[in-house]
DNA sequence: GCCCTCCGCGCCCTCTGCTGGATCTCT
DNA sequence: AAGAGATCCAGCAGAGGGCGCGGAGGGC
């Protein structure tokens, strides 16, 4: 970079700013193929008295020497200058315009690497001495980065001086360098004898100066091409010299032409002067109108204003079909848009979405193409739009900015909060029916759950687990294999039993099979059932077990089994109904039989026929018998069961 | 120089829908 | 007790609406 190998002078200068631009950067910063160079403070720091403006810049038109540079297209660049001091006996001044500065230690050259002295227009002097002892001049400092050693042979300068603030066309450019105080232009021509490098075309050169933070004078040069156009009754800007230098010929053949001024950082064009040389500010930083409140730096007043309502809420621009007010009549305009015309005019070619804002339309298109531009740096998930990315990267980070007010649990969406606090929290919460069946779901998306498992069309029939029956809907099947409920539609094909659950049947089965895979390890009997081998440890191997005994209040006698009392109760009294029976030795009123069944306890009362408490019997020889409330099907079951109970009756028993 | 309008970007919000784990219910 | 299925619930992403705000250019 140019300006870091500038020998710094030390305390005769001011300042040097040295570029920011990097190599790398390069694409970052370019937009339309400019590169902003911008300064770097603290290169040189200042020692000297405040610099002062620019009294006059001179430039010497024709030296024979001096290179023209023709700026490649992509080649527009803008340099940043900055004014210096030098002592001038330590510099021999060659008049005005371009010093070619020797390569010494004590003089600020700008040189190439390659060591090959190039008359680059690296110090501008100042003619007037703004103070006694103290010359000023205006290094420009280009980046060999940015200018081949070769171009810079072509390059060439040829500075006028125009101080008329955004000069029109044809006005007279009246020198006014005296003052500091406000930022100053200089217009120039680069082309040697103003003559239009290309056919119809000439560089310009725009030398801005403002003062910066610091005090100093920061200068902004900026090339721009002019292009000519045939017209007849404009007249061409008279070139006007600066104070002290020479005045430069006006370009040749621009008489009777238009001015179509040409951006040569982006393709803007204008014929209009003022409008051009406010455009060619948006390519500088330059922002002098400061907020008061934030020192936020703006453009122009318009949006310094702006600006400043949004800090004193400001909003002048109201809506007159609602309560809403804005800061700017185009936040009105696209708010009357969105509520109250409803006017989209921008339509997505592929779908009827319209939008009210042209950003809008651009991300849906993206819905189209797929495209996501903002890819989560931990995963693979890209998105569409940044919001969604900082969406997602909550799911990274674990953060859960919001919190339901009454239980405070935390939730990554405010949707998802919504959803919590009007389900749990809220009243009347409104369900969802389904409309097919009598159902209701809290939740929308599990409604469509609930239709896509229950009720929707299967191409092939669903047979009934039960009958022959086939469905195309689940929920049909399962309300058709419910009137199987009842029945004992387990059936076994060797024998006659059937019974309601398939477990049953299992066990079942076993009875044909002589399988007893349940052992227990205290006596090593087998058991068909689980259930079984659980009761008997109880009964047998349990010290704590009491059984229920059932006893017949009119004898006393005890009996292990409902039914056995029953049976009992027809001999003993035929006339007394009242039966009276003892659970764990206390005395209980016995359940009335029904007919159902009758109405067993949770543990088994086992009273041996002979009403001995099982106790007495020997484990394993225990001989249960048949329990006649039990339904019809024990009837089949019991000759095949386990000690005769069926297996519905134990696992019922079980299950209790 | 200022106003007006348009534009673009960013941010936040809502609605929507899918997914999978947790829980409940039924068998 | 256990499995299967239904429902509940939170997490997460897609899509789009609405607004804040600064920038840029035309017109006066």
């Amino acid at each position: 970079m140019a300006a870091a190998e500038v020998p710094v002078p030390s305390e005769h200068f001011t300042q040097i700013k040295e570029q920011k631009w990097k190599p790398g950067e390069e694409e970052e910063k370019e937009e339309g193929g400019v590169q902003r160079m911008e300064a770097q403070e603290g290169a040189v720091e200042a020692e000297a008295a405040p610099c002062q403006l620019l009294d006059a810049v001179g430039l010497q038109k024709d030296q024979p020497e001096l290179p023209l540079w023709v700026p490649a297209e992509s080649d527009r660049r803008i340099l940043t200058l900055q004014t210096v001091h030098l002592a001038p006996q330590e510099v021999h001044l060659q008049g005005l315009g371009w010093l070619s500065v020797p390569h010494s230690e004590e003089f600020p050259v700008m040189l190439p690497q390659e060591e090959t002295f190039l008359p680059l227009p690296s110090v501008l002097w100042l003619e007037q001495e703004p103070q006694p002892g103290l010359q000023h001049c205006v290094t420009i400092s280009i980046p060999e980065e940015l200018y081949q050693p070769e171009e810079l042979e072509l390059m060439h300068f040829h500075l006028l001086q125009d101080s008329v603030p955004a000069a029109e066309v044809g006005q007279e450019l009246t020198p006014n360098l005296g003052e500091s105080a406000a930022p100053r232009k200089f217009e120039d021509q680069l082309s040697p004898g103003g003559e239009p490098d290309t056919e119809g075309e000439e560089r310009l050169l725009f030398v801005e100066m403002t003062p910066n933070s610091e005090g100093k004078d920061a200068i902004l040069l900026t090339i721009s091409h002019l292009r000519l156009e045939e017209q007849q009754d404009q007249a061409l800007p008279q070139q006007s010299s600066a104070p002290n230098a020479e005045t430069t010929t006006p370009p040749r053949g621009a008489k009777g032409k238009t001015r179509t001024f040409q951006c040569d950082a982006c393709p803007f064009t204008s014929s209009k002067f003022s409008t051009f040389t406010r455009h060619v500010k948006i390519h500088s930083d330059e922002r002098p109108h400061l907020c008061h409140l934030c020192l936020k730096a703006f453009r122009t007043v318009t949006l310094l204003r702006n600006h400043v309502n949004t800090h004193t809420g400001t909003r002048p621009h109201k809506c007159g079909d609602c309560d809403m007010a804005f800061v700017t009549s185009g936040e009105l305009v696209r708010h009357r848009r969105y509520k109250h015309t409803h006017e989209k005019p921008f339509k997505c070619s592929i779908c009827k979405y319209a939008s009210v804002e042209a950003s809008k339309l651009k991300r849906h298109i993206r819905s189209h193409t797929g495209e996501r531009p903002f890819q989560c740096c931990q995963c693979t998930y890209a998105s569409k739009d940044t919001y969604k990315l900082k969406r997602h990267m909550r799911t990274h980070s674990g953060e859960k900015p919001y919190e339901c007010p009454t239980c405070h649990a935390r939730f990554t969406q405010s949707g998802t909060m919504k959803i919590h606090v009007a389900q749990k929290h809220g009243e009347n919460v409104p369900k969802h029916e389904c409309p097919h069946c009598a159902t209701t779901i809290a939740r929308k998306s599990d409604l469509r759950v609930h239709l896509r498992n229950l009720h929707s069309h299967s191409p092939e029939e669903i047979k009934c687990r039960y009958c022959p029956a086939g469905f195309h809907e689940r929920y049909a099947l399962i309300q058709h294999q419910r009137t199987h409920k009842n029945e004992k539609k387990f059936k076994c094909k060797q024998c006659d039993y059937a019974c309601k659950q398939e477990r049953c049947l299992k066990a079942h089965l076993r009875t044909h099979t002589g399988e007893k895979p349940f052992l227990c390890l205290d006596c090593s009997k087998h058991f068909r059932q689980k259930q079984l081998l659980t009761v008997h440890l109880r009964k047998y191997h349990d010290p704590s077990f009491v059984p229920d005994v059932h006893l017949c209040l009119k004898c006393g006698k005890g009996f292990s089994r409902w039914s056995n009392l029953q049976r009992h109760r027809k001999k003993c009294d035929s006339e007394q109904e009242k039966v009276a029976t003892s659970k764990n030795g206390r005395p209980v009123q016995t359940r009335q039989a029904t007919e159902e069944g009758p109405g067993w306890d949770n543990g088994m009362s086992l009273l041996t026929d002979s009403g001995l408490p099982i106790e007495a019997q020997c484990p394993g020889e225990l001989a249960l018998g048949h329990h006649g409330g039990g339904g019809s099907e024990s009837a089949a079951g019991s000759e095949n069961l386990d000690e005769g109970l069926t297996c519905e009756m134990i696992f019922n028993m079980m299950d209790k």
